[in-house]
DNA sequence: GAAAAAAACGAACGGTCGTGCTAAATTCCA
DNA sequence: TGGAATTTAGCACGACCGTTCGTTTTTTTC
């Protein structure tokens, strides 16, 4: 069961693009068949509905997100020096290094709040995960000392959450020039904001 | 002809409702026949194409928002309680007391960034004035002495803005119950960062 | 109340949608 | 290498898409 999933692989990828551009609802079977060079039932039968395709696409998604924003930012130092990295990867996955039409997440996560369902709850789960995530980095920040000893993490993880959906605005509707100045010095306020004052010198 | 604009009136208020549950581009006008008793080609003959039907939906809700969320916040008084009672409003608006499916704005900003054309066009500009109207209130706040004089109005126009869509991502797809709870403390403290020094006593 | 204008309808168009089915091509394994 | 299993293609389906057109109904105007 090799090729089988091979192909699965290039069919997602394309699939994440497409959706990226046009969204997940209105990327249809046929046109990611084009775009792959497949037949449209010979596409189709690697997932079984289009709502399968659609969550699939959600779960590879969230895969690259880990992959491409989250982990590179691991390496970085524990504390804010990581979560600077987080800020910085994001930022350069939504201008579309990876997604020509920038974050998925984000976009899908507008696209289907009103629409209950399998790919509806895939999304929840992929975001709660991602907050969650930022909450734990926060709560590193804290136990590192670099942010108040009783700061909220999970406030901190929704401001920055927040700041990226602005930026997001910016950047990918408005294509304001100043974009990344603005969500750079949103984010320095908001970092100083949390940071435990100055440490005595002993 | 006063009957054809009252009904298109009507088949606006239904289509900005089915919009900001599906989607601008998921909404179709057979579903709007239906939705509003209409003929799918009667309903047609109004507007003369989907593309205007979606341009004069986003300039429909543009004016439902200046009414309902801007409008009564300058009934308050210049400064930081206008910027307070716009964001009061537009967390009630976010949360559908006008349109089932939430903001619009919001929804179809980040449905349409990666679309040419005219729909995308009317969605900026409904946008850009969304931010410079928030800058203006921004720039009285310094005016008024409420704003440290040195802020940047642009800069707290951003800031805000991004608030709210955090506020409608926690809202309205993952149905946190702190949503409130967690934009009104990052509001706080955003108003509270760009506030002027308490006045000396004189 | 009749004539003119505006609005709504019904049917049909070529397309595309998601989804089955069967057959052909390909890949895998003994 | 041959047979089994998997993967892809072709075709068809009913439904709905946006749009057009001619007719009918309703509204407006004199």
């Amino acid at each position: 069961m090799a090729k089988g999933e091979k192909t699965k692989g290039k069919i997602l990828e394309k699939a994440a693009g497409l959706a990226s551009i046009c969204g997940l609802e209105d990327m249809s079977i046929g046109k990611l068949a084009k775009a792959t060079g497949l037949s449209k039932s010979g596409l189709f039968a690697h997932f079984n509905s289009k709502e399968n395709l659609q969550t699939q696409v959600v779960q590879w998604v969230a895969e690259m997100f880990t992959e491409q924003v989250m982990r590179p930012a691991f390496v970085e130092p524990r504390g804010v020096p990581r979560i600077r990295a987080i800020f910085e990867n994001w930022k350069d996955w939504i201008e579309g290094d990876s997604l020509p039409g920038g974050c998925i997440m984000i976009a899908s996560s507008t696209e289907f709040d009103d629409k209950p369902g399998a790919v509806r709850d895939e999304i929840v789960g992929m975001m709660s995960d991602l907050l969650q995530s930022l909450t734990r980095t926060a709560r590193i920040a804290i136990e590192e000392g670099h942010f108040k000893a009783d700061s909220d993490p999970k406030q901190f993880a929704f401001e920055f959450e927040s700041l990226l959906h602005g930026y997001h605005l910016l950047q990918r509707l408005l294509k304001d020039p100043d974009a990344r100045k603005r969500s750079d010095t949103a984010f320095e306020r908001l970092i100083e904001s949390y940071q435990a004052d100055l440490p005595k010198p002993h």
